[in-house]
RNA sequence: GUGGUUGUAGCUCAGUUGGUUAGAGCACCAGAUUGUGGUUCUGGGGGUCGUGGGUUCAAAUCCCAUCAGCCACCCCA
């Protein structure tokens, strides 16, 4: 048959596998600085768990799994007929995978609030999966890594949250813009122009202002049927931007205004937006699409890069209220691997990687040697050096030919000769020097390369 | 979910107005070369032309459907 992969998903080859972790790696130690301890979820979730968590659309995003053993003799015959998907769907699946991080953290908090610290920052990097149509840097299965503080509102983890975004882009070499708002401050502008009323769809509307500026937002303002000289006004106020004093005082003639720049000062104070090596900056046109923010919001992008946002994230004061858990305060990011690792890749950020560890690769001349060669490679590997050898004296064409296509550094040949006076002949596979060691004599080049 | 675009060997692609047995480069295998490869030369394997249907004496080529990839929109990381 016809090999395939499932629409949206990907293999990962030795090399690709080599620069993601690199970026998992910087990403994972990071968060372990900052004081983040490490949790993992399954890859499926009750179903239960999961619908009504993302929006409408996000219910359709969700994958679905079928239930196990003779699922349609227990369906919902009558929505089978009617053809009804929607309604058949609780008879016939109650599984799903899962769809973000946050979610199944919120959960997993839930479910474990008394093993847990007061406050909880916990890290997590694993795949989630949507049915999106796949394009440039979108996958139907990819990996998030999310970092989030449970427990605790206040805003010094706003502040080591920025901090830690700029430590990582930093790390890397990705310039980076740090876009920064507060859901109050966007409460309060929508208050001034009188469209508090549908605050989703104001939100939504401003987050196209990235792509199409403020002519997205007007038309999608207008087709609300919202005043014409309103709108004019919040325009003019999202173009002079947030450091514009009278935009300022503007967003103060309101209460919630005013406590979203009270939050600011404090989030200023606390060196949220100093000695950062990439811009953070306060934006008003900064929405966030989802809904549960409910404080500061975060966005990391490269500019230029044509490749949409890097990671996100956001305050949301009740991240547990849907599981029973009322009041618990949360402020967290996510990284988007994929886009990170695409970017750096059409960048060519990445350090260059071997897929083979193997630092020598020897080569028996004869039957004899086999035996020879194994030994030599135990004695490296209690070194801890990676090794290996070609398992039969094949033809040496061949024998090189495989030292080439894994990139050994090192070549040693050994036969006759060197089986008497226990040494190896060592080939450079850069320079074609070619000397003899003994195994103490190898040890040293080896840990000189 | 909407629109555009592409699909020919493992990879990158050529294939004329529809016309013999569908080609090239790279890669792979073998030999020239029995303790020194990467160059060169010779030979070789490998394709239901994405899939299914239709038009035709004849389809990789034209038509329809479908699947998959890519791109844009919606939304998002």
């Amino acid at each position: 048959m016809k090999p395939s992969l499932p629409k949206g998903t990907r293999d990962f080859g030795p090399l690709q596998i080599r620069k993601r972790n690199y970026i998992f790696d910087i990403i994972r130690n990071t968060f372990e600085l900052y004081g983040y301890q490490p949790i993992e979820t399954p890859a499926m979730e009750n179903l239960s768990t999961l619908m009504g968590k993302y929006g409408e659309e996000g219910d359709q995003l969700l994958f679905k799994i079928l239930n196990n053993g003779d699922f349609l003799a227990k369906a919902d015959k009558q929505a089978l007929e009617e053809g009804d998907s929607a309604k058949a769907l609780g008879s016939i699946s109650r599984r799903g995978l899962r769809y973000d991080l946050t979610v199944p953290f919120a959960r997993f908090l839930s479910m474990n609030r008394n093993e847990l610290p007061s406050i909880f920052k916990r890290y997590q990097m694993q795949p989630v999966w949507r049915a999106d149509r796949p394009q440039k840097g979108r996958f139907q299965e990819f990996y998030q890594c999310d970092a989030d503080v449970a427990g605790s509102d206040s805003l010094v983890f706003e502040s080591e949250l920025i901090e830690i975004y700029d430590k990582v882009f930093t790390s890397l070499g990705i310039k980076v813009r740090i876009r920064v708002n507060h859901r109050k401050l966007l409460m309060a502008l929508a208050e001034t122009g009188g469209m508090d009323k549908n605050f989703i769809h104001f939100s939504t509307a401003l987050d196209k202002w990235d792509k199409t500026g403020s002519e997205g937002f007007i038309r999608e303002m207008d087709q609300q049927g919202y005043d014409k000289s309103k709108i004019n006004q919040v325009v003019n106020i999202l173009e002079q931007g947030f450091e514009e004093p009278a935009v300022q005082k503007l967003l103060s003639s309101s209460e919630t205004g005013v406590q979203a720049l009270r939050e600011i000062d404090t989030l200023k104070s606390l060196g949220g937006f100093e000695n950062r090596k990439n811009e953070v900056k306060i934006d008003l046109t900064l929405a966030r699409g989802l809904s549960y923010y409910t404080g500061f919001v975060f966005e990391v992008e490269a500019p230029n890069s044509g490749m949409g946002s890097l990671g996100g994230g956001g305050r949301y004061d009740d991240l547990t209220g849907i599981f029973d858990y009322k009041g618990i305060s949360g402020v967290g990011i996510s990284f988007g691997a994929e886009r990170i690792y695409e970017l750096m890749d059409e960048e060519g950020f990445f350090p260059s990687f071997r897929a083979v560890q193997s630092k020598i690769l020897f080569m028996p001349l004869d039957e004899n040697a086999v035996n020879f060669c194994q030994n030599w490679c135990r004695n490296l590997r209690k070194l801890n050096i990676p090794c290996e050898m070609y398992p039969e004296p094949a033809k040496l064409k061949k024998q090189f030919r495989y030292a080439e296509q894994i990139k050994a550094p090192l070549v040693a040949l050994a036969g006759e000769l060197e089986m008497l006076e226990n040494f190896v002949t060592v080939k450079n596979q850069e320079t074609g020097e070619q000397e003899k060691f003994d195994l103490e004599g190898l040890v040293t080049l080896i840990n000189q390369l």
